[in-house]
DNA sequence: GTTCCGTTTTTTTTT
DNA sequence: AAAACGGAAC
């Protein structure tokens, strides 16, 4: 194998490369090269003539999927097309495609993101008259999870709520939907009740990997193993030090399960850090170590220490922005950095809106990852509902939002009478409509009739024209989009303000237009309606602009920075509350050490330089709050912090911003 | 019965 | 600051 006696690997490193038979544990440190050691070790399986359908990576994000495969085919120089890199959930998406017919489900199911689910749980609350308060929604969603996923039982909490769930679970049935944990859980269901069906993809997957084990859920786990027990060949990558999703479900013991479940497995700890200088790893390794429960590992470098960690405490938000805004100027004209390789985490997706207010004011290139997704705007959204309803009529969520959108006359009253009726048929909304239309003698009056049936007959029109194959989906949404007069609706809803109406056409312009894309991709196998909404409800956060990335500063929380790293890294809103965040403390204390690894992550993605910023009073909600220093920051041995409390950093900055401006322009003339 | 307007509430992290 | 909800006007 040429290219891997020459990729100066580290004996460990080495060694997880060439072990490619039996369960395999990797537990590999941040910046210990784990992205180069997987993808190689995935090259290397092509080489020895493993062939590609036999092997399944799993992922977490579709980022990470991506990147894997892109860099086994950088690697390997292939076009690979039958390799399954792919998240979790994705891969669940496909298992259902294939046989969610064993379930009782149709190959058409809507896939219901979190928004999605506290409709239907609102909705499903007012049905059987289950009394609300709005607070308890958001507990509900996380609730619901950990019941659905086997977390949590009923004995243990609150059994209030389990007519609802009941209520909840079958409603979905109904709408022939699924939420994000039915992803996982269904296959489950599937492989574990029909055995033909798991001998299928067992045969077929002879090798798995699974990257950031540490992440992985009791039932993700469960799926993993179901898949990996016939031929045994599995390999799980992870740090435990690195764990930032136990809310979601994901369970530290896995990796304890594994070693339990697997004991004739080989265990391989990848501890040399080639990313970080010295004194970031120092300022990591002294943070971490103050978490109790970890396996027992030392990172170490070969890089010389480096730069020290700078501190600073901006009066408020909008300084802390306008300071990262200036500092990143400077470093580019001075010292050459590149924007695109440095990275502004913060906590929350909310700390993000000031520094996008400074950046934008200062014409500072940037790309926010996360946040809102585009997908989750009210304009994109209206459109994904129509066309789930044409994919899936019986989607009643999604029907009950474009049913009146744009208005249609069509109002409560109305309404109350075709939920009766879908109730006491026990069908969906859209065959009561149609039941109500096509009725001789119907009991609403003739004009709502008239006010449904215009409805109805759009939904008719177009169904089976966005269920054809011919790659004219983005042409078919544009006159969908015309014919029920969108922009008239938008002008409408937003009379005082046209600029936001505007701007929200064009974002239904560059939705369609993304579509119009996907579908004209000769790489892409199926471009029909169904794979398009499946693809964009599990993309839902980062992706969408590819190619024009570079030259461009990342914005991001710590959790979407993860697996990433950048020459400079500027930290914000290191302030107590924040992180470790105040509601995940009164969750329960027990989670100040997941809140530490968070705070580990973000200082493990910096390579050359880090800076955090701790404001002295930060505006929440509407009020101006005094702030104290994060407890994290004394964490850090004092020697590597350098601290700039006193003088004004920005008219530091300001300053040498003024000079290097003079010089340029003075260089210009000549 | 439908729409409009003013009041209240909300922000942890993501598939 | 924006969205979602509930009550009053049309």
């Amino acid at each position: 194998m040429p290219h891997l006696v020459d990729a100066h690997l580290n004996p460990e490193q080495l060694q997880a490369v060439n072990t490619i038979s039996g369960p395999l544990l990797i537990i590999a440190g941040a910046g210990s090269g784990k992205t180069r050691v997987v993808t190689m070790r995935i090259a290397h399986m092509l080489e020895t003539g493993i062939p590609q359908n036999a092997i399944l990576a799993l992922t977490f994000t579709n980022k990470a999927a991506r990147e894997m495969a892109y860099r086994i085919r950088d690697l390997t120089g292939k076009k690979l097309t039958s390799l399954t890199v792919s998240t979790f959930h994705a891969f669940g998406v496909n298992i259902l495609k294939e046989s969610i017919r064993h379930l009782g489900y149709r190959e058409n199911f809507t896939i219901y993101d979190t928004t999605d689910q506290i409709s239907l749980i609102k909705e499903t609350a007012r049905e059987i008259k289950f009394h609300l308060e709005s607070a308890e929604l958001s507990k509900l969603v996380n609730l619901f999870s950990a019941v659905k996923t086997g977390r949590t039982d009923w004995s243990s909490v609150n059994e209030h709520f389990r007519s609802l769930y009941e209520e909840y679970q079958i409603h979905l049935k109904l709408y022939n939907a699924v939420d994000f944990d039915d992803l996982i859980q269904l296959p489950i269901r599937i492989l574990e009740g029909f055995p033909d069906v798991l001998a299928g993809y067992r045969e077929r997957y002879r090798y798995l990997l699974v990257d950031e084990f540490q992440d992985t859920s009791k039932n993700q786990y469960r799926l993993m193993k179901l898949l990996a027990d016939g031929a045994r060949n599995i390999c799980a990558v992870g740090d435990d030090d690195q764990s930032i999703y136990s809310w979601r479900g994901a369970n530290y013991d896995n990796i304890v399960q594994f070693e339990r479940d697997y004991p004739e497995l080989l265990e391989i700890k990848l501890e040399q850090n080639y990313r970080s200088t010295g004194t970031i790893l120092a300022a990591a390794n002294g943070v971490i170590s103050h978490n109790r429960n970890r396996k027992h590992k030392e990172l170490w470098t070969g890089i010389e220490s480096g730069k020290p960690v700078e501190l600073f405490f901006p009066e408020n938000e909008q300084a802390e922005s306008e300071f990262v805004a200036r500092m990143i100027k400077n470093l580019a004209q001075r010292e050459n950095i590149r924007y695109e390789q440095i990275g502004v985490l913060m906590r929350t997706n909310s700390l993000s809106r000031t520094v996008e207010e400074a950046f934008l004011s200062m014409n500072l290139p940037y790309k926010m990852s996360g946040g809102t997704s585009f997908y989750e705007r009210k304009e994109v959204k209206d459109l994904i509902s129509y066309l789930r309803v044409m994919a899936n009529p019986d989607d009643d969520m999604s029907l009950l939002r474009v049913l009146n959108t744009p208005r249609r006359g069509i109002g409560r009253r109305s309404l109350e009478q075709i939920v009766a009726l879908a109730e006491r048929r026990r069908e969906s909304l859209y065959s009561a409509i149609s039941a109500l239309c096509h009725a001789a003698a119907s009991p609403l009056p003739d004009r709502n009739k008239a006010d449904l049936s215009s409805f109805l007959e759009i939904i008719e029109k177009y169904q089976p024209l966005f269920l054809e194959k011919r790659k004219k989906l983005a042409a078919h949404l544009k006159e969908l989009v015309s014919e029920i007069d969108y922009w008239g609706h938008l002008v409408q809803e937003f009379q005082k303000n046209d600029k936001i109406a505007k701007w929200k056409y064009r974002n239904i312009e560059y939705f369609i237009q993304s579509l119009e894309q996907w579908e004209k991709d000769p790489d892409n196998a199926n471009p029909s309606l169904y794979t398009f909404l499946n693809r964009i409800t599990l993309q839902s956060r980062d992706d969408l602009a590819d190619e024009d990335d570079r030259g461009k500063v990342n914005l991001m929380t710590i959790h979407a920075a993860k697996g990433l790293e950048f020459d400079i890294v500027f930290l914000l809103g290191v302030e107590e509350g924040i992180i470790p965040h105040a509601r995940a403390l009164d969750e329960s204390e027990e989670n100040i050490e997941e809140e530490r690894r968070l705070f580990y992550v973000a200082i493990t993605r910096a390579k050359e330089k880090l800076y955090l910023s701790s404001c002295r009073r930060r505006k929440i909600m509407r009020e101006v709050l005094e702030c104290t220093p994060s407890p994290f920051i004394e964490e850090i041995p004092a020697e590597l912090v350098e601290i700039r409390e006193d003088e004004d950093p920005v008219d530091v900055a300001e300053a040498e911003d003024y000079f290097a401006r003079i010089r340029s322009t003075l260089a210009g003339r000549d």
